[in-house]
DNA sequence: ATGAAAGCGCTAACAG
DNA sequence: CTGTTAGCGCTTTCAT
């Protein structure tokens, strides 16, 4: 492939008057060869500056030793901690892993499932973004019952397993705590309702609200995508309503930093005037006034699970299969911006 | 690989009664293939379920067509625009990109540049911490002549490309712009300053306040890794200088974040008290109060000139061994955090 | 425009 | 414990 012609086990071997296979056994550990030749062959191998050609390797296995990950987007703390939970168990369990971004784009999440499909990953675990409606690039891995995780994605997928957090109880949590702290009018900022998480959170949501007899009207519900903009809009609209709400749930951590310092910018006090409560725990809510009370999205447990499945699947170990949903435990973090009371 | 026998050539070939060759050639748009068969080929591919061998494939071609990434840190908008700028930049040229995250462990970093070199990428993009000194790890593909370049890294690999951004320029212009605002006695706080960027920055700051006649002594001087916990401490041992000084220079927005909330906490105004530039534009730096003054570090153009000279080097056009240090613009964002004068 | 045949580097029966 | 042999699926001369 490269200038210096590549080394194979058959140099090794020419080298060393064995055969093929005498090297090819000793790299792999077979307990079949002498540990005289265990010990030439790797030393040849070094000094000859072997590298195994995993592509033949491959070919003859039929398998790759590699699981391939597509991630809707790479820049959150949750992401990052579920891709090192991933890595952890994976390579402790002798698998490489492949990650795809898909940067937030539907078309390039499609390419990356084809992707790693001709990569001939041994398993996927994929996180679809929350515009992909159609699982159906998904589908080449279950016809050939290359085992796939989803994380985040309960519905929709009938036959695949997932990881997911008890959406609802979340959004229950989120509530009640507000509604602890005396809120009485508990506004609503979230993404699309058609992604199952959002929709739960929101049930959970409006079942505390009727938990303790507190009405809900739908001009205290805005669904928006969480960037800087829009987020802000969505903020000066509540400011807007009469009267204003005194309590903010916000699915996103990013999304709430913006509301609170809309808010603040405008003379509204939080928590005093509005307790807000965010969503995943990014490093953010510590760093912005009042700290941020949130929801702790537990992302290296959930790759671990994640990955953990895959690999006793894939070992023959535990059948994947009978297991459609995993559910981790998040919990909420109480800071300052939804303390009204001490 | 998989419990349906995977479809190959030869079963498409036995099934419209032509050679492999015919198959593969119409596969791969010869254009000494006619028309009708070419066609023939393709629906019969489809309707079988074919899906291309890449093993097979590269392990013909001597080639895989794929780029490997291996970045230090996942968890910053910087990567991810940086890698978003690669990922565009080799797609359109036909390359897939496998990412490696070395999750801040030197040990895996180690890893990856391994697993991607047994993986047979044809070109690397390395962006290696601040603690990897030794670059051995990169041996093996200099050796092969396979093309790596390195972001970040201008120092220490002679043979080797490298995309950066003027780092000494970067912290002149950070102490220009504070000494404009009327500081005289400023502070940095940096990482390690083995690591050349940080070296370079804090040299270019220095020259910043000798052009102006300002003295500097070393209790003004703090290095320490950007979490944290660290950068509280070190706003609070910066507090305690008597006189406290007037002005700040952080290599890292994130810790400028936590000094400037530290300062806060503590009854100091940012920035009348202590004005502060940090470094990146990270998004956090528009959310926090005084927003924040920035060097915005241009990830996707970092990310899209790497890609870019590799692809031509892989193309054989340009030839990328003449050029080893590519420089890309950065620039100073003025917000409220710095601001002592209007 | 198509076919036959060889070979990329490796592993896995099978035989010794 | 080691060697022989065949073949994984594909591309690529060389013929035709």
């Amino acid at each position: 492939m490269e200038n210096p012609k590549d080394v194979t086990i058959y140099d090794i071997a020419k080298n060393l008057n064995v055969s093929p296979s005498t090297v090819s056994r000793a790299l792999n550990d077979d307990p079949n060869v002498s540990k005289k030749t265990r010990k030439k062959v790797f030393e040849t191998a070094v000094r000859m500056g072997y590298r195994i050609n995993l592509f033949a390797k491959n070919l003859r296995q039929q398998q790759s030793l590699t699981i391939g990950v597509i991630v809707y987007e790479l820049n959150s703390s949750f992401m990052t901690l579920v891709l090192s939970g991933i890595e952890n168990v994976a390579n402790e369990a002798g698998y490489g892993i492949i990650i795809m971004d898909s940067a937030q784009s539907a078309a390039r999440e499609v390419a990356n499932a084809q992707s790693l499909f001709h990569r001939r990953v041994d398993g996927v675990i994929a996180f679809p973004g929350p515009d992909t409606k159609a699982l159906d690039h998904f589908k080449p891995f279950t016809d050939r019952n290359i085992p796939l995780i989803f994380l985040d994605h309960a519905g929709g997928v009938q036959e695949s397993t997932c990881v997911v957090i008890d959406n609802a109880m979340c959004g229950q949590m989120a509530a009640r705590h507000l509604i602890g702290q005396g809120c009485r009018r508990i506004a609503h900022l979230t993404s699309t309702l058609q992604h199952d998480i959002y929709a739960l959170r929101y049930k959970g949501f409006r079942a505390a609200l009727m938990e303790n007899d507190l009405s809900f009207d739908e001009s205290l519900l805005i669904t928006a995508p969480p960037t800087e903009e829009d987020s802000e809009l969505a903020a000066k609209k509540l400011m807007s309503l009469r009267p204003m709400p005194d309590g903010l749930f916000v699915t996103n951590d990013l999304a709430a930093a913006v509301c609170i310092r809309t808010f603040l910018d405008q003379g509204i006090r939080v928590p005093q005037d509005i307790a807000v409560v965010g969503f995943n725990n990014d490093v953010i809510g510590k760093l912005i006034k009042p700290t941020l009370t949130t929801i702790n999205y537990p992302g290296r447990e959930m790759g671990e699970t994640a990955a953990r499945n895959l690999m006793n699947h894939l070992k023959g170990v535990g059948n994947m299969n009978s297991i459609s949903i995993l559910t981790v435990r998040a919990d909420l973090i109480i800071r300052q911006s939804s303390l009204k009371k001490g």
